[in-house]
DNA sequence: CGATCCCGCCACATT
DNA sequence: AATGTGGCGGGATCG
C-alpha cells in the first residue's frame, strides 16, 4: 500500500489522514481493495463480545494508548477516513467510534502492521531516494511521527539508523535533513574500509571454523579494547571532533551499532552475518562475560537496525543452519563493491563541473574536511564537514560531501544497478518460477558467446521495476509507455523462456555487458559486483563531453565521431545528467565514423558509442570483488561458462582486433532509458557482424539494445546473427539497422530481436536510411511484418518455443504510438509516469522497499521537470 | 519455544 | 523546568 501511493504524498500532507492511504485510495477504487488488510478493517462484523474482546476493550479504553490505537485504526482504514473527512458529520464520527472500537478489537492491527520495518518503509516512501540536490528536504520528527501515527520514539529508531548511513542528518532539534542515497555508496565504502580494519580478520575467522573462533574472538576483543576507543570514533564520522565532543556520550549507540553492523556485512565474505555473531562482536565487552542479558539486549537492538536496513533494501533476512540448528541471520543485498578510486575519478572527470544545468552547481561549495582522520582522509564525505562543536547535536551536519557527487552518483548508480541485477538474479535463481527470467539459451552460431544450453541457464530478467529500486531517479525508472507497460507485464507474467531457442532475451532497464569469449580473469568485469563499473563510467564520462550523455530527448544521436557539441541543443539538461547511469564510451577506432554517418539521419534516442575498451585492468586481482559465493553459484549452475550478463567475461584474445574488448554501448536516455547495454565489440570468429549499416565495419558479436527512451523493452538476440540480417526492432525502430535503436526511443517499448537465423530476423526494413523522424510510418508497416516474423519464428522454428507473449509484445508496442503526434505525447507521458504508477503492483510488492522510494523520487523529478518545457 | 520486536519507562541531554 | 533523545528490557506475538 505504502509503496504505491507515495507519489502523492507531499511531505507536508495534512496530518489528518495517512497520506499513504489517501493516495492509495485515489489510485484504486475501493472495490479493489478487498484483499487488502484495510478491507478487513472496514468490515463491520464486530464480534466484540468474546471475553477477550471485552477485556481488551476495557483495557484499551482505560489505557492512554487508546489514542494511538485510534490513530492506527485510521491508518488502516484509509477509505473510511477519507470519506469521513469529506463528510464532516458528528454522526460519522460517532459511527466511526463504535465501529472503531469493534473493529479495533477485532483486528487490532497485527503486530506486523506496526513493525518498525513497515514503519520505516512508510517513512522512506515519503522521501525521494535521490533527491534533487536543490531540494532540501527537512524532516520534522514530530510531523512525521504524527503522520505515520507513531510515537516519536519510533521515529528516532529509524532516523538513527538512517543517520548512520548518512541518508539523513540532524539539523536541529526535531529536525533532520534528508539526503537520500546519493552518498550511500560512498558511505558504505567508507564503512567497508573501516570494517576491514576493525573486523576483517575477525570475520574471516568467523566465517570459517568456529573452533578457533572463540580464541580468536577473545584475542580480537582484547585488541579492540585497547585501541578501539580510538577506532570506534573514527568510524563514526559524526563525531567530528572526537576529542572535543567529549566522547562522554554514550549515546549514539544505535548509530554506531548500525554502522558496525553494516561493516560486518561489508567485511564478510559471505555477506551473511548471523545475529548471534554480530551481537557478540558488537558487544565488544571487555571480557568474555557476554552476560546473557546484555547479549539479549544487543540482539534486540540489532533487530531494530536490521529492520531499517531491510527497509532500505540493504539486507534481507535469511537463516543459516549450523550444527546447532538454524540461526537467524541477515544477508547483505546492497551494493558490494565500490569504486576503489574515488579520488581518481574525482580528479579525472573534467566534465563534472562543466555539466550544463547541473543543479549541483548551485550548491554551496563543500568543504572537504579531513575529518576522516588517519585512514579516512579519503572519504571526506563521511564526516560532517563542520568543525567540531561542543556537542554532536550542535553539529549540524552539512550534507555530506557534495563533491564528486557526480561521479559518486554515477558510480553508485552503476553499483546499485548491478546490485539490483545481482540480487534479482540471485533471487530468481532460487525461485526461478516466481520471477520473470531472462533466458540465455544456447546460441547456435557463436560458441564464444554461447550460452549454456542447460535449462538452468535461466537468467532472471530484471524487471523494469526492479532497477528502480536502487537506481537514481532517471535511470532505472523507465517510464514505460503505456503499451510498453502492458507488454512488460505480460512478460512478467510469463518468463521469457525459450527452450532451445537461440535467442537471448534481455530485460529492459538493465545494464548488460555481453562479451564474446569468456575469460576467467575477466571476471572483474562482472557488472554487478565490480567496482570497475564505476570506473568505466567515470572514464567514459571524462572522455565524452558531458552533453553527449543525455539526450535521447534531443533525438540526436551522439556519435562518437560526431562531436557531441550538438548536445547543447538538447535542452534536456543536466538534471538528468546526474542520473545517467552510464557514460558513453567513446570509440577509439576510426571505423566508427562510418557508423556515425549512417546513423546521423535518424533520431537516436540514445547515443550509441562504440569503443575499444581497454581495461585498465587496474586491479587484476579484483576478482575478489566478486563474491565468491556468487561465483560459485553461477559456476554451479552452469559450467563455468555462464553468459550471465553481468558475469560474462570479456572477450579477449580471440578478438580479431588487437584492441581488447570493445563494447558497444548504448547510452540510456537520461533518466528514462530502460536499459543499457554493453556488448563486446570484439568479434570472435563467427561472431555476428551487424549487418546493419550502422556498424557494418564493426564486427560485433552482439548488438546492443538501445535504451528505448521511455520504454523498457526486452531484447532478444540470437547470437548468430548473420550480417545480412538486420536486427529487428520494434516498429519504431522500423527494424532498420540495429543501430537504429535510437529510433526505438520513439517507439514504445518493444522487444528487440536480434537474430542470426533468417527466421528470426525478419527483414522488415533493412534500410538504415529509415527516417527516424517518421517512425510512425515505418512502424505501421513494420508491425505487421514483425508480427509475422514473430509468428513465423514461433511456428517455424522449434527453437522458439517462444511464448506467444513475446510475440505479443512485439506487436503491441508498435501499435501504440504510431502517429507522429502520438509519439510526442507518448514521450511526454512517459516522462511523467513512473514505474510506480504504472508498474505492476505485484511486482512492486515483491521488491524491496527501496523500489518504491526510488520511484517516488523519480516521480518527483519528473514532476519538476515537467514544469520546464522539454 | 525460540525468534521477533513493540512499547514505553526513564535517564540523560539540550533548550 | 521543559522538552528532546534514545538506552533499554519486559513481555507480547509470531512462526
Amino acid at each position: 500500500e505504502n509503496i504505491f501511493d507515495r507519489s502523492r504524498m507531499a511531505p507536508k500532507t495534512p496530518i489528518k489522514n495517512e497520506p499513504v492511504d489517501l493516495s492509495y485510495q485515489k489510485g484504486c477504487t475501493p472495490e479493489r481493495n478487498p484483499i487488502t488488510p484495510v478491507k478487513l478493517v472496514d468490515r463491520p462484523q464486530p464480534d466484540p463480545w468474546t471475553p477477550t474482546a471485552n477485556l481488551k476493550m476495557l483495557v484499551s479504553a482505560a489505557s492512554p494508548d487508546m489514542r494511538d490505537r485510534e490513530k492506527k485504526k485510521e491508518l488502516f482504514r484509509p477509505i473510511e477516513n477519507s470519506e469521513q473527512s469529506d463528510t464532516p458529520d458528528s454522526l460519522q464520527c460517532d459511527m466511526v467510534d463504535d465501529s472503531t472500537v469493534d473493529e479495533f478489537e477485532k483486528q487490532r492491527p497485527s503486530r506486523k502492521q506496526k513493525s518498525l520495518g513497515l514503519l520505516c518503509q512508510k517513512f522512506l516512501a515519503r522521501y525521494p531516494s535521490y533527491p534533487l540536490s536543490t531540494e532540501k528536504t527537512t524532516i520534522s520528527l514530530d510531523e512525521v511521527a504524527s503522520i505515520l501515527g507513531v510515537e516519536r520514539r519510533r521515529i528516532y529508531d529509524i532516523v538513527n539508523v538512517l543517520e548512520s548511513l548518512h541518508l539523513v542528518s540532524r539539523v536541529a532539534k526535531n529536525q533532520y535533513c534528508w539526503h537520500g542515497r546519493h552518498n550511500l555508496s560512498q558511505t558504505l565504502q567508507t564503512l567497508q574500509e573501516a570494517g576491514e580494519l576493525q573486523y576483517g580478520e575477525l570475520m574471516t575467522v568467523f566465517q570459517h571454523k568456529e573452533q578457533d573462533m572463540e580464541y580468536k574472538f577473545g584475542e580480537w576483543k582484547r585488541e579492540i579494547i585497547t585501541d578501539s576507543q580510538d577506532r570506534a570514533l573514527l568510524d563514526f564520522s559524526e563525531p567530528d571532533c572526537p576529542s572535543a565532543s567529549a566522547n562522554s556520550r554514550k549515546d549514539k549507540s544505535l548509530r554506531i551499532m548500525s554502522q558496525k553492523f553494516v561493516m560486518l556485512f561489508l567485511v564478510s565474505k559471505t555477506k551473511i552475518v548471523t545475529l548471534d555473531i554480530a551481537a557478540k562482536i558488537l558487544i565488544e565487552e571487555t571480557q568474555d562475560t557476554v552476560d546473557h542479558s546484555k547479549y539479549k539486549t544487543k540482539v534486540r537492538r540489532l533487530y531494530d537496525i536490521a529492520n531499517v536496513l531491510t527497509s532500505l533494501g540493504l539486507i534481507k533476512k535469511v537463516h543459516v543452519t549450523e550444527e546447532r540448528g538454524r540461526k537467524p541471520a541477515f544477508k547483505w543485498i546492497g551494493p558490494v563493491e565500490f569504486p576503489g578510486k574515488t579520488d581518481e575519478l574525482k580528479g579525472k572527470s573534467p566534465t563534472s563541473d562543466a555539466l550544463p544545468g547541473t543543479q549541483r552547481g548551485a550548491r554551496a561549495p563543500y568543504k572537504i574536511c579531513a575529518m576522516g582522520k588517519r585512514r579516512f582522509t579519503r572519504h571526506v564525505s563521511f564526516n560532517s564537514t563542520q568543525p567540531c562543536e561542543g556537542t554532536r547535536r550542535k553539529v549540524s551536519s552539512e550534507p555530506n560531501s557534495i563533491h564528486q557527487e557526480r561521479q559518486d552518483e554515477h558510480c553508485s548508480k552503476m553499483i546499485n544497478l548491478a546490485a539490483v541485477c545481482r540480487q534479482k538474479i540471485e533471487e530468481d535463481t532460487r525461485n526461478p518460477r516466481t520471477t520473470s527470467t531472462l533466458c540465455l539459451l544456447p546460441v547456435p552460431g557463436d560458441s564464444d558467446f554461447c550460452v549454456n544450453p542447460l535449462p538452468q541457464a535461466i537468467f532472471p530478467v530484471v524487471q523494469a521495476d526492479v532497477p528502480n529500486v536502487s537506481l537514481p531517479n532517471g535511470i532505472s525508472s523507465q517510464a514505460p509507455h503505456p503499451s510498453t507497460l502492458a507488454s512488460s507485464k505480460t512478460e512478467n507474467g510469463n518468463p521469457t523462456l525459450f527452450p532451445n531457442q537461440p535467442f537471448l532475451c534481455f530485460p529492459s532497464s538493465s545494464l548488460f555487458m555481453l562479451c564474446s569469449s569468456l575469460q576467467e580473469d575477466s571476471l572483474r568485469e562482472t557488472l554487478p559486483t565490480t567496482g570497475d563499473v564505476g570506473n568505466w563510467s567515470a572514464e567514459a564520462q571524462a572522455a565524452v563531453p558531458p552533453a553527449a550523455c543525455q539526450k535521447r530527448s534531443s533525438h540526436k544521436c551522439a556519435w562518437p565521431s560526431a562531436p557531441v557539441d550538438e548536445e547543447p541543443a538538447a535542452k534536456k539538461q543536466s538534471m538528468e545528467l546526474n542520473d545517467v547511469p552510464l557514460s558513453l564510451i567513446v570509440p577509439k577506432k576510426p571505423f566508427e565514423s562510418p557508423t556515425a554517418e549512417s546513423a546521423p539521419g535518424s533520431d537516436c534516442t540514445s547515443a550509441v558509442y562504440l569503443e575499444a575498451f581497454h581495461h585498465h585492468s587496474p586491479e587484476p586481482a579484483d576478482q575478489e570483488c566478486f563474491d565468491s559465493q556468487e561465483q560459485e553459484k553461477w559456476s554451479h549452475n552452469n559450467d563455468s561458462e555462464e553468459p550471465f550478463p553481468g558475469n560474462e567475461p570479456i572477450s579477449n584474445e580471440n578478438a580479431n582486433q588487437p584492441l581488447l574488448p570493445q563494447y558497444l554501448y548504448v547510452q540510456p536516455n537520461a533518466g528514462l532509458s530502460s536499459f543499457n547495454f554493453l556488448l563486446s565489440a570484439n568479434q570472435a570468429p563467427g561472431a555476428i557482424g551487424l549487418a546493419a549499416s550502422p556498424l557494418p565495419s564493426l564486427s560485433i558479436p552482439c548488438v546492443m539494445m538501445p535504451s528505448a527512451a521511455l520504454a523498457s523493452f526486452p531484447v532478444v538476440c540470437s547470437s548468430a546473427i548473420t550480417s545480412p540480417l538486420s536486427p529487428v526492432s520494434d516498429g519504431s525502430f522500423s527494424a532498420g539497422t540495429s543501430m537504429n535503436f535510437s529510433m526505438s526511443g520513439l517507439a514504445s517499448t518493444a522487444p528487440v530481436f536480434i537474430g542470426t537465423t533468417t527466421v528470426v530476423t525478419p527483414k522488415v526494413s533493412p534500410t538504415p536510411s529509415v527516417d527516424p523522424q517518421q517512425p510512425s510510418h515505418s512502424t505501421l508497416h513494420l508491425n505487421p511484418e514483425l508480427a509475422k516474423s514473430c509468428g513465423a519464428v514461433k511456428l517455424d522454428s522449434p527453437v522458439c518455443m517462444g511464448h506467444p507473449v513475446t510475440l505479443l509484445k512485439l506487436q503491441q508496442p508498435s501499435s501504440a504510438p504510431l502517429t507522429p503526434k502520438s509519439i510526442r505525447p507518448a514521450r511526454h507521458e512517459a516522462f511523467f509516469k513512473t514505474p510506480g504508477s504504472l508498474g505492476d503492483p505485484v511486482a512492486w510488492k515483491k521488491n524491496e522497499g527501496n523500489q518504491p522510494r526510488s520511484a517516488s523520487s523519480v516521480q518527483r523529478r519528473l514532476e519538476i521537470s515537467s514544469s520546464s518545457p522539454d
